[in-house]
DNA sequence: GCAATATTTCAAGAGTTGTTGAATAATTGA
DNA sequence: TCAATTATTCAACAACTCTTGAAATATTGC
């Protein structure tokens, strides 16, 4: 994932209701909830909910199906795996002991970019 | 640490700037940098780093040291850790299966509130 | 003390984001 | 077809963020 995404992607979530929406929609998964649900559960205006999971849908944090008159939210999981990875790879890069446990730090799915660097002990 | 707080953190690394900032100052741990340092290699007149510095340092992302007329910035480490740890917590709710790796699923550090579901196969 | 250096604060203006109510679009069931 | 329902788009406005240059603050070495 580029960088310019990223930026898109921590914009997306750096609200409070939208990192609401996006963690009931993670509870949901994977059936989801449609936009009505949403907006009673947080008790979000549609107005204002429908410009909050429009730059959700936008930054693919979430996906949307059209089920007769409704539109039923999904969390992408993928999206937040996607972020976790490179949070951790940039978070690590050439310090992996300060900065997380030995199993993490170990995973190369979230640490695609280098080895472990030798260090002193 | 409190969605409210992580809201803030993830403002303060959504955005362009604010994001290289941070890895540069990654990359240069433990030793930091000046300001001066940072503002010649990413190329932000100094005014507009200050800002984004203060940003940064006002969610706890990075310490700042005076060294005489100097003030040297570090990355903090354990604010990103505890970001990973609540962006996995969040997105695996319920759904370990669905979100990471199985060796990062199992480690406790990044998933502190509910041990894994037992699930089909 | 004074000039030079490093950085921050301040003020102004441009641009972006969030919220709201009214209007619009699409779907359903009578 | 028509009214009811679900959700989105639009327009307006307030609030916030970003960038900038000028001014201020703090430190150093003469």
């Amino acid at each position: 994932m580029r960088q310019e995404n990223i930026v898109t992607t921590l914009q997306s979530l750096a609200s409070g209701p939208r990192l609401e929406i996006y963690r009931l929609l993670v509870r949901e998964n994977p059936h989801g909830l449609v936009a009505g649900e949403i907006a009673e559960q947080l008790g979000i205006p549609p107005t204002n909910l429908s410009f909050h999971l429009k730059a959700l849908t936008r930054a693919d944090l979430l996906s949307v199906t059209p089920e007769g008159r409704f539109q039923r939210y999904r969390a992408n999981m993928s999206m937040m795996v996607d972020l976790i990875a490179y949070l951790t790879a940039e978070c690590c890069a050439g310090h992996p002991e300060d900065c997380l446990p030995e199993t993490l730090a170990e995973t190369p799915a979230v640490r695609p970019r280098r080895r472990r660097k030798a260090v002193a002990g």
